[in-house]
DNA sequence: GTCTATAGCCGGATAGAC
DNA sequence: GTCTATCCGGCTATAGAC
């Protein structure tokens, strides 16, 4: 498995996860049209995607993504009531891309390492191909009121408790040395986001997602596979 | 080394970074006795950096800073010439802090593994020591304008530039097994600062910065040197 | 459905009293 | 040195025309 691979095979795209927040926000976004719906909802999000990575969000104004997605003012709040709805639409959908993907790829796979890599390898490959998702639903859970906060800390734990779970598996069948699974987990987890929030240094230094997926694993081989 | 011993062994403190900030801003700090200066100053710094960990620097306004702070407006204005002349000032700060104690921790020690142990120890208690300037260095460094940017980005870089040299060093001496040095302390970077980014796990598992470099050291170990 | 115009508010910054 | 009072620009959000 590669990553072109991996994206080809994928039904993921910009205009599922733009249909799918159309379906469940039927009741705020006021037009009626899926298709222009769908449509607009989709420059409007990539553009917000997209200022959240060049500045943030708090610093992107309605008036900034008024102009640069050429929708007015007034046409923006037929699809969300506030900004803050707005961050919200996008936390929320974010957290759900891939939940699944990951659980999927690694179910078939009975051998502790070779789930755990594939584990790791799907989530570099997804993350690669959602950066923009990625990123944002790290950088800007902070501004979020705090039942939202608490979701996104608990999807944080979730994917984390894939990993701690094959961790564990592994080191109970004696596939793995002793280690602390949880803090395993935690620094794969480290090295997993850092792909998606130092993209700008890994494309300085033309790092392909590849490379980094198979780097990455090797090292944690390397260090947890028994002798 | 544990924590406990860094700590008293540093003479790094909120005074001693204030003085800092006030002698090197003679010219826009407007308040003339050195001591209430140094007060005010440690008071404000302590109040943005609080914010910035529980929600943003951009979130905050400077009402609420005045009010936390107990400053005024225009007492708050004495001290700084805009937001975000705040803003760089902290920044800049922030980065000096600890340029040349790592330096200095590993310069006498020929063996290249035993450097890498030290640099990652130095690092994790200089972090956990300083953890509201690390985490605002990383966290708000996208608000700055571009020259302020491109300074952190190189200090990003510089210090990983620490961590490349050793590896290269130790991968040359046969201490290490071949591996790709950049990417190596890409990924060690990567968990040095996962533990002032997610402190509130941490936190709240009871894992203390001992166990946590003890942890870390021990799965670089594994993972990179020669067998 | 989308636009323009504008209400109303909030935040950064300053002036001048004490 | 620090305060209060105030200016003004830019922001979110809405009203109403087309």
């Amino acid at each position: 498995m590669n990553y072109n691979t991996f994206k080809q095979g994928s039904t993921l795209s910009m205009e599922r996860i733009c249909r799918a927040i159309y379906q469940q926000h039927g009741d705020t976004i006021k037009v009626k049209k899926e298709a222009v719906a769908v449509r607009n909802l989709i420059t409007i999000l990539n553009t917000v995607l997209d200022f959240s990575i060049r500045t943030s969000f708090d610093a992107m104004s309605l008036r900034d993504l008024s102009k640069a997605s050429g929708l007015s003012m007034g046409a923006l709040y037929s699809y969300f009531s506030s900004k803050n709805e707005l961050l919200d639409m996008i936390q929320t959908q974010g957290r759900e891309i891939g939940v699944g993907i990951i659980e999927a790829a690694i179910a078939n796979d009975a051998d502790p390492a070779s789930k755990l890599r594939t584990a790791v390898r799907y989530h570099l490959y997804l993350s690669e191909m959602m950066q923009k998702w990625f990123y944002f639903s790290y950088m800007e859970s902070k501004n979020l009121n705090r039942t939202a906060q608490k979701k996104s800390i608990q999807a944080e734990l979730y994917t984390e408790q894939i990993f701690i779970d094959i961790l564990e598996e592994g080191a109970a069948c004696g596939r793995f040395r002793l280690i602390h699974a949880t803090l395993t987990a935690s620094i794969i987890k480290a090295m997993l986001q850092d792909w998606y929030l130092k993209r700008w240094k890994y494309k300085r230094r033309n790092i392909t997602v590849d490379q980094y997926a198979d780097f990455v694993i090797d090292f944690i081989d390397a260090a947890i596979l028994a002798v």
